[in-house]
Parts: C-alpha cells; structure tokens; sequence
DNA sequence: CGATTTAACCAATATATGATTGGTTAGGCA
DNA sequence: TGCCTAACCAATCATATATTGGTTAAATCG
C-alpha cells in the first residue's frame, strides 16, 4: 500500500550512503532535497520521520536536518541552569565541590597566589559595607579555586559561582548593614589558608566543608526567620 | 593644576548619588552624558578612567558603562574552555568530580534510574561498533550523573562533558573496529551500577574512581604509543 | 606655545531586519 | 479517500545598520 513512501526511503537511503555524509554533517533543506530526490516533499518527511525514528538523523525548526544522534538538551547558558536550580542545590554542589577545590589548591598554590589569598582575609576584615566584604569572600573562593591549577576547574568554578548569583536568595541581610568584627567567615577563611599554605590537602578539605557548613546553616535560619 | 578635572569628578560623582543607580545598572553613553553635565567628553573621560581606577564602575567597547567591579573573565563557551585546557585537565576533573556523582547517585538513584543503567550496561556489550559503544558509555555516564537529583550538578557535568568532547585527543583508535568481548569497561561499569543499586555510596564513589583511573592509563598508553 | 575642545574615525558590541528551515494546515485534484 | 501543492508559522541563522568606548588629529583658545 505504500510503495511510494517506501521508494521515497529508499531513494533517500540511496542519496545518503552514495553522499557518505559524516557525521553531525547537515544536509539539502527539505525544499531542495525532494527536488532532487524527485519527490514530494511530504513522502521526504516521511521517510526522513523514519530515519529520524531510527535515530539516524535529527531535525530542528530553522536549524536543519543532521545526520547522527540528537545532541543531548544540555544547559548552554547559566540564565537556563539557574531557573532549573534553586538554593538548595547550589548549597548542595558547593559543599561537594569547593571542599575538593581547597584540596587541590593545598597541592598546587604558589607563593604568589598564597600571597594573594592573605590579602583577601585582610582586606574582608576592613571591609567596610557588605557589598565590598562579599568582593573579597567571591575573590577569596575564586582564588582557591584558581591555585587547582586547572583552568577547566576553574571554569566549572566559574559556573558553578553564576548560578549562585543568579539563582534567587530573596533579599538576605540589610545591605546598609556591614560585616560584624566577629563574623564567622574571618576565622574559617583564614584556617583555610593556613592548610593551604601548610599544603595540608584533607585540612584544607575540612575546612572548607566546615566553612561552608556555616554559611549553609546561616543561610537557612535567615529564609526561615523570612517565612 | 587640575581644577576643571577634578570640576568634572565631581559633577559625575554628583550625578551618580543622585541617579542612586543599582549595581550593573548601565549609565548613558559618554556622547551623552557629557552633554548631561555641560562637560567635554575629554574631561569626563578622565573622572570616568578615575572612578573606574577605583574600582567603582567598568567600561568596555561597544557595550557601555557599568557601577559595580569588573565581571570576572570567566569563560561563557564550552570551545573557549576547551582551547585553554587539556586531555590531563579533563581525565584530572573527571576523576575529581565522577566519584563524587556517583556516590550521589548511589543515595538518590530512582529505580526507574537504575532500569536504564542496566539497559545502558546491555546495550554496550551488544554494541556493534566503537560509535555505538561510545554513545552507551556517554549515556551511562550521564545517568549517573542524573540520579544525583540535582539539576545543577548534572549541568556541571554536562560542561565537562562538552569540554571532554570538544579537547582534541588526536585519533585514539580505529572506528572500524569494535570493543571486544572482554573490555575492561564491561565489568567496570557493571560494578559501579551494582553499588549504586545497593546504595553503597563509598563503593559507588571508590568503583567510579577505579574505573576512570583505568580508563586514564589506557589513554596514556595510547598517546605515548602513538608519539 | 601649550592645553582643550571638537570632530572624525576605529574596532567591538548590540540591535534590527530579512532570509532560511523544519513543522503545520487548508485547499485543489485525481 | 489519498496525495500534492502552496501557503503560512515559529525558531533560527545571516546580514546589515546603529551604538559604544577608545583613539587620533586638526581646530581653537588662552
């Protein structure tokens, strides 16, 4: 009953073994191609809605057609990653990272970026308003993370740190107010270092998951206080 | 000397308190707030060049002037991280941050989660050829990565994943040969799955590590073979 | 002469416009 | 009924235009 259709499939078939298309290559718009096949164009969707079903290709609106597996449905930028996350998770991802960012940073730091970071502890303790203590807290982690060594975890760093910003907290503390002489981040980032510095790796891992801890339940009593 | 910069420093200063613009918030172009404040573009150029020295507002060509610091040059696309890392990065994060994820996945792993691993560990023993084995390990993997039940976490891994896919690892092995029956993949996985499945976290965590650190010294071996 | 303004240009970026593509629908036609 | 055709739609790409911070050189003025 469908001679045609199935022409129309094999003649793409043909058309494609004989073009021997690698793969994620794109192929003629539909318009061209059931010209040149000499078919009509809804038999070529036909068949291409099979090969498609095969997996041998897929198709986008306005993209095209490709030959190969449809490319998984990965985040492509941190807006999208931070409306499908929330608090929770980045607290979550930051307690399994960051601690394995100090450690490796107790590895590789050197002299310069140890230097660094203890101008980042002075400079939190004489900051002067919120907005410019979280510069130094950001600039401090991200330090951390930049003594790995490794610029693809510093990307994922990197990444990881958009979302957070990104992902909304509700309003947290009075940005009129500054940081107390006693905040608990000075001690804990400045133990942090000092396992760095003393290239002690599972210190500087239970430091940061002790800091961050901190921070994690801080964070929660203030949204409840909120509620 | 300078009472006419310092004239135009003020009048900007002025300006900014009183507009109370928000951090990132973008003020009007030089051409236009020069003539705002009845000031020559030069000489608001220098308050500008002052108060960005400062640290209080960013320029850049073609998109503007912001309040706040700088953002960090971090990277935005999967081909830019891949262009500043390397095959030791990538094996060096997964073998970092997989273990991690699949001791995750071992805590919250759904059964329907688990079903399709098993398919995945099937499907790739019956794989045909290197592409199809590949997509299977690829899939399997990010299962795992899933079950982590964080949405965010499983981005991550999706840009690892990427930069992964993405670094150039010269040709590794012949695409017309296929894995064979005893590749050491097989049980590996098959153990990893298992300890998700009896939600032991640390045999999860240690069976992934294992697993990667196989695959690293494979890799190895071919790239010294091949030089 | 020296310092500033002014105007014009430059490269990077943003924005707007038109063309293209896969997906869908309605009418014509055998 | 079954199919083709043509037109339309939303998503995407490609191109052109406008805007922005940065720079330079001639004009202008004290």
């Amino acid at each position: 009953m469908d001679d045609e259709a199935e022409g129309a499939l094999v003649q793409l078939r043909a058309y494609l073994t004989q073009q021997d298309l690698p793969a994620n290559a794109r192929l003629p718009a539909e318009r061209e191609l059931c010209e040149i096949l000499g078919v009509s164009r809804g038999e070529l969707r036909k068949a291409l809605a099979v090969l498609e079903g095969h997996g041998e290709l897929w198709r986008h609106v306005g993209k095209g057609t490709f030959i190969g597996a449809r490319p998984g449905d990965e985040f492509d930028n941190i807006a999208e990653i931070a409306q499908a996350s929330n608090p929770r998770e980045v607290m979550h991802a930051r307690l399994l990272i960051e601690p394995m960012l100090a450690a490796e940073a107790a590895l590789g730091a050197s002299a310069a970026e140890i230097a660094e970071m203890r101008d980042c502890l002075a400079a939190s303790r004489q900051a002067r308003t919120w907005r410019h203590y979280e510069n130094c807290d950001n600039r401090l982690h991200r330090l951390i993370a930049g003594a790995s060594r490794s610029t693809l975890l510093l990307a994922l760093f990197d990444t990881l740190n958009a979302v957070r910003r990104a992902v909304v907290w509700g309003r947290l503390r009075d940005t009129a107010d500054r940081p107390p002489a006693g905040h608990h981040s000075f001690l804990e980032h400045e133990r942090i270092v000092q396992h760095i510095t003393d290239r002690d790796t599972e210190g500087a891992r239970a430091a940061m998951h002790a800091h961050l801890t901190t921070v994690s339940r801080k964070l929660l009593a203030v949204r409840q206080a909120a509620e």
